[in-house]
DNA sequence: CGAAAGGAAAGAATCGTTTTGGTTCTTTCC
DNA sequence: GGAAAGAACCAAAACGATTCTTTCCTTTCG
């Protein structure tokens, strides 16, 4: 049925390995047969099976990309489709594919991941977020599987090629910007404690409290899921206290809007009783009520470097580990003011 | 190096193609031929290799995904996150990974779309649009590959599986709730003029118009691309209208918002000077300002029934051909208010 | 008791490439 | 003129499964 590599050899009147050779464009074949090759590929329609292409070459020009949760869940965070930008742009110039694992719980993700590694689907894997102990990425170690991580890896991130921000600065610097327009009672809206990128940005934030002489209050820190239920949760939280926060640096837009839903239900106003910032600056961040100041941590650039840096890993086996950083900036826009000691 | 079914084999002291039929469990084969398989699998560590299979089996388990242009610029979109959320959801349960097109022009996506299929790397194929006169489409049909168009195919619709809403209805729906508003100046602000989706919209826009005596005016018609910046130009147009439109039907919630943003700009005010109904319902569409009028077109379900059904003709050449009308209501919010003729 | 029947596993071909190791034929040079 | 070198291509063995066909044992029954 479908027309083959010995088809074509057949038409040509040349050897099957010399039809392969000439796909391969090798110099050592002549032109001339190359001409007649190819001539027969296109009267043919021949078009090259990639499958056992990948069999024979073990190579499938396919990287992996890997959520935290299923993609299902994981695609209501904006963070998600953007960074696939990324990868998907970078990936797109050196002519690789892109496959997403699905999977629900982490034990099936995990299951997804051997799959996708064991049954040489893919040729490398990028893992869309960093988190304490993981189990996917100490196979990926084991099993010596060409991967990039974006975020930070919890142990031993000197032996593993990741890209991530600064988040101990961005967030101390977030949080410093609050200090200066006179907040005391800062709290901290946390994602997943486990995954490095809350810990990083929970550091960043103490920092800038000792640094400023400001109290540590442990009722202050609220850690939920990086959606929006999880804002709202977190603010609930947070009213319920004898003495609310002022302010807060809160660890990710779509959670801040959730945060945002909850102050707006109590009555409450941004900036004008609570002061808010936020991380990703996402396109929400530019249209909520009000616009909230955001860290732009430069999404889509941790996904391009990501595939980038994956790829060459691939193609060079010895390409040295590598830790980028990308860099970020404060985006101010109409969630914060100045603190006012309660008027009455 | 990687431990093979031959090893597996030897260990187990049985013959490969034992080994194979006790992976597919087939009835053919002892209890106890099984087991002692089974064991030498464990002690090996043994993984099957799927590209070792898919190229026996002629089945790569893998559904490739076929977005309008290059994901970077398609993921801008909250859409395409979100109908993949739906498919990821289908597919995971029947097993399926799935794999995404890169490709920047309509050339490079057909390319790419060629590969995937000659190059037997996915078992069927999700088009995540509908357009005129589609290359892919035919390509497609022609080569009698499964698969399944979310939209409605431009010709022969009743000869290819598709999923859709009937945005003919959901159109006239919603501008007839800006006529019984009051509005007589409506405008549609359209995608791309090929896209089936602006086709079908428009289409309901006008038989709205036409049963309520309305004229229509072709200089109320803009189409610009899928994306907040096409909102934006769309709307500049209408404004240098002599006359411009007191009510605006938007086939695009990310549009919808560009076309507040220019109003905001101009110093109109919505629902006030403008009322908007948009499409979509994403959650952008809740939370700009102010939240949209928008049909909800459940893009989830789109994607959910589009891939449950690919599957299944997949895995069964005989299935149907079948047409899937995914109900639409309209979620009425804060962007449409009676017309009030100028005050002056 | 011996042949037929039937179950369990082995053997070998196949899927469509790549790649290693030849072979053949031409050219070069003493 | 003949050996050596080199160009151009061919044949066959992987790659790691699946599957069709065959073979080998047991049973069963006249």
């Amino acid at each position: 049925m479908t027309v083959t590599i010995k088809d074509v050899a057949k038409r040509a009147n040349v050897a099957p390995s010399t039809v392969s050779r000439v796909i391969a464009d090798s110099p050592r074949i002549s032109e001339k047969t190359k001409k007649k090759v190819r001539e027969a590929m296109k009267e043919l329609g021949y078009h090259p099976n990639f499958i056992a292409r990948s069999l024979a070459n073990k190579s499938t020009q396919v990287i992996g990309l890997v959520m935290p949760s299923s993609a299902d869940k994981a695609f209501q965070n904006p963070f998600f489709p953007e960074v696939i930008r990324g990868i998907s742009k970078a990936v797109h110039d050196r002519q690789y594919a892109l496959q997403l694992s699905t999977g629900e719980t982490e034990a099936e993700i995990y299951d997804g991941v051997v799959h996708m590694v064991q049954g040489k689907r893919v040729d490398g894997v990028i893992l869309l977020y960093s988190r304490a102990n993981d189990k996917i990425m100490a196979y990926l170690q084991k099993e010596d599987v060409p991967f990039v991580v974006i975020g930070k890896p919890h142990k031993k991130a000197e032996e593993i090629t990741h890209v991530d921000n600064d988040n101990v600065r961005a967030a101390r610097e977030a949080t410093e910007y609050l200090i200066e327009l006179g907040h005391e009672r800062i709290a901290f809206v946390g994602g997943n404690v486990n995954l490095i990128v809350t810990m990083d940005r929970l550091r960043g934030y103490e920092k800038a409290l000792k640094s400023a002489g400001l109290a540590y209050r442990k009722d202050y820190i609220v850690h939920e899921e990086f959606l929006k239920e999880g804002g709202q949760e977190a603010m609930k939280e947070l009213l319920s206290l004898a003495e609310p926060p002022t302010a807060l640096v809160v660890a990710d837009d779509l959670m801040a809007l959730g945060v945002l839903n909850t102050l707006a239900e109590m009555g409450l106003s941004v900036p004008g009783d609570v002061s808010i910032v936020s991380f990703n600056n996402v396109l929400l961040s530019e249209i909520s009520r009000p616009p909230l100041t955001s860290v732009d941590i430069n999404i889509f650039q941790l996904g391009f470097e990501a595939a980038r840096n994956l790829i060459q890993q691939i193609e060079n086996p010895n390409e040295p580990i590598k830790r980028i950083i990308i860099p970020h900036t404060l985006v101010k826009r109409f969630s914060c003011d100045y603190y006012k000691a309660p008027s009455q």
